[in-house]
DNA sequence: GTCTATAGGTAGATAGAC
DNA sequence: GTCTATCTACCTATAGAC
């Protein structure tokens, strides 16, 4: 064969991250095969050689996206967490999709596709669950937090105006602050986001 | 003219209504001009004598729907309050979006939609806010429980099980009975959702 | 105001050459 | 594995009859 199976790896690593990207700037149902495709120089032929569907691509999207987001989360020092939150909870954040997390772009997009989808969906976001209970105390805090951050963010981003934009985003992460048990030497509200951040992962 | 200025009220209304529920079950980009129409017994052609384009659609299906919202959530005692965020955060509103409310459904799209749109939205949601606020004291309260519900319900639809789904509705509202001040007679935490309940408006 | 018909474009997916 | 070409279906929007 003249293309090693490593290549076929490596294109469709690069198939989920870019079309990663289009899906959270455009949008996922609204974006063609063909676009997908040309992100990572090639046509859209050659597509049904790496998935099945394009339902498919955006299977191994959520899993890949929310993966990643795991990853952010857990593995850290309080510290680092709290300051994981201020950057999703940025500016930078709600203007760069692209570069952020999923839940707030395509979770409709996902509750509106197969069940099979959904439930690589939902043992991701329960794994980011487990990720961040460490360092809340209890799921209910978790899932408070969870939900307050990426309601937040896709509030934000139809908003037009950026000082209502920081608005919402600053009342969220003073709600979520006093959320948190100040178990770490770092846990005093921090403010100041208006330094330049970068989005949620993808550093 | 054989139509009077009414009827073409009404027929925008429908439209409003109708196209409003699809766009919340099926997506708003997703779902073509002829089932818009469809939906209240007309064909695609008539549909440019109501809007200039699909976008203006979405436009006025914003502000219809966030209208709504606002209605339900403003001019009510504090028991009442509770009582609609109880049918906010219910599996009935998570598995019926055509009957519930339009942020969780909506938001990414209106993100990605023209700067006119996201100003309807903005001026939407602020609105929200200050019906809310008589309920909850502060914004900065009122911001997160809005982000909060939007995100939970969002998020518990992109999810496949059930249970799943509970434990995080059941969740942000014991975060959420905590958060709110305890002014009212009813302000205990109630639990049982489990009762057939109303989605969030559309009574 | 609503219809049918249609323009002009793009969608997801397949076939066969290389 | 990737290409070009193509199928069938659907999209937004317009034109003209009623």
């Amino acid at each position: 064969m003249r293309y090693t199976p490593e290549h076929k790896d490596k294109t469709r690593q690069r198939l989920l991250d870019a079309g990663g990207a289009i899906a959270k700037k455009d949008g996922f149902g609204t974006t063609g095969v063909d676009s997908l495709m040309a992100s990572v120089g090639l046509t859209s032929g050659a597509f049904y050689a790496h998935f099945r569907s394009k339902g498919a691509l955006l299977e191994a999207i959520v899993d890949n996206e929310l993966g990643r987001s795991i990853e952010v989360f857990g593995q850290q020092s309080h510290e680092r967490m709290l300051q994981t939150l201020d950057n999703y909870l940025s500016l930078a954040h709600v203007e760069h999709p692209e570069l952020g997390c999923a839940l707030p772009c395509l979770s409709p997009e996902i509750a509106r596709a197969g069940e099979h989808t959904r439930q690589v969906f939902e043992q991701r976001l329960l794994q980011l669950l487990e990720a961040m209970r460490p360092h809340t105390g209890d799921d209910s805090k978790t899932w408070s937090i969870v939900s307050q951050v990426v309601g937040a963010v896709m509030l934000a981003r139809a908003m037009d105006n950026k000082d209502c934009r920081q608005a919402l985003l600053q009342a969220v992460k003073q709600q979520i602050m006093l959320l948190l048990p100040a178990t770490g030497p770092a846990a005093s509200v921090r403010s100041d986001s208006s330094r330049a951040s970068p989005p949620a992962h993808k550093e």
